[in-house]
DNA sequence: GTTCGTGCAAATCTTTTGCAGTTTC
DNA sequence: GAAACTGCAAAAGATTTGCACGAAC
C-alpha cells in the first residue's frame, strides 16, 4: 500500500488547545468509549496538526492492538468527523486524510514531503470575491491551501545559492 | 450565458481567453490531433469555468462518438493536464474533476448543487500565514476555495426566513 | 439485556495498466 | 513507416457495506 502523500511526521503550529484525553473527548461526544477509539483518538490528540490516511492509521496502531480492523478505523474517523472531532481533507490522490479539528484553522501543503499542516493565516478579512463573481456567488466559508516548502524539506533541498 | 441542461452546466465567470478551437490548442501543445481528443477538448472549451468527471465526460460524448472508451479520457485528461491546458481538483469524496485552465483562478465549491466554479478573487494580497507559521514553512503559491452557494441554489433553497 | 461497535470479507467504485490493433504525422 | 493513440479488459487501490459476534452502557 504504496502512499504517495504521506501525512507529516512534525506537528505544524503548536496550536494552544486545552489537552483533554481521548476518553473525555469520547464521552463528551457522547460516543461510546471503546479501546479502538481511544486508541485512534489519542493518537491524533498526540500529534495534533498531523494527518494520517486511515491506512496509516490502522499500521500505526495495529501493533498496540492487534484486533484492530482497517474497516473499524473507517468506522470510527467517519464517527469521530460526524462529531466535528476530526477533518477530512483530500490529498492530491483524491485519498482521504484525517486530522483532529479543534480549533479553526487552514492548511499547508509541502511539496516536498507531501504533507499537510494546519496553519492560522492572516488578512482573510479582506479576501473576497471579485465584484463580477460577488452577485453569482454567496459565500460562506473560505478554505485557504499555502502550498511550498516546510522548513526541513526547504532545508534540505535548496542550497540557496552560491555563497 | 446560455447554459441550460444540468445545474453544474452553468460557466463561473466569463473569463476573457481567445476561443482558439481544439484543434489550434492540440497542435499549439504539440499533441496529435485525434477525433477522441479533439471532442473532449471541443466539450471542455465550450463550457469554461465547468468542472467534469471522467465518467460525465465519457456519458456526455459517447453520443458524439461511439468509439470512446473510458479509459481514453483518462489518457486524454492526462495528456491535456501534463500540457497544461486543463487542471485536475479533487471533490469531497475524491474523485477527480478536470476543467479548463487558460488563466489563473481559484474555486467556488456550490453546497447545493455540489458543483465547482472558476472565481477570481480579491485581496489575496494581504493573504499570508501568521508570524508563528513564517518561520516554519516557504509559501509558493496559494489556493482559494469558496464554499456557499451559487445563485440558483441559493434562489430555490433559502425562502430567506420565516413570514 | 439492549444497543452499539467491531472484525472479517466481499462488494463497489474510480483510476491505472498492458497489449494488440489503428491512426496520425 | 514509425511513433503515438485508442479500445478493451483486467488490475489495482481506497473506501463502503453486510452480517454475526462481542462489548459498553
Amino acid at each position: 500500500m504504496v502512499r504517495k502523500e504521506l501525512a507529516s511526521l512534525q506537528p505544524a503550529s503548536p496550536i494552544p488547545t486545552k489537552q483533554f484525553s481521548a476518553e473525555t473527548w469520547l464521552r463528551t461526544k457522547g460516543l461510546r468509549v471503546t479501546p479502538q477509539r481511544r486508541l485512534v483518538l489519542d493518537r491524533m490528540l498526540q500529534q495534533m496538526g498531523r494527518h494520517w490516511s486511515a491506512d496509516e492509521l490502522h499500521e500505526a496502531l495495529r501493533s498496540q492492538l492487534s484486533e484492530l480492523a482497517r474497516g473499524t478505523i473507517y468506522n470510527i474517523l467517519a464517527e469521530l468527523r460526524r462529531v466535528g472531532l476530526v477533518e477530512e481533507l483530500r490529498g492530491h490522490d483524491g485519498s482521504a486524510l484525517y486530522g483532529v479539528h479543534l480549533v479553526p484553522h487552514h492548511h499547508f501543503f509541502c511539496e516536498g514531503c507531501r504533507c499537510w499542516f494546519d496553519v492560522t493565516p492572516v488578512g482573510l478579512g479582506s479576501l473576497a470575491l471579485s465584484a463580477d463573481d460577488r452577485g453569482r456567488f454567496d459565500v460562506r466559508t473560505v478554505a485557504v491551501v499555502f502550498h511550498g516548502r516546510c522548513a526541513d524539506c526547504a532545508r534540505s533541498e535548496a542550497p540557496s545559492g552560491p555563497p
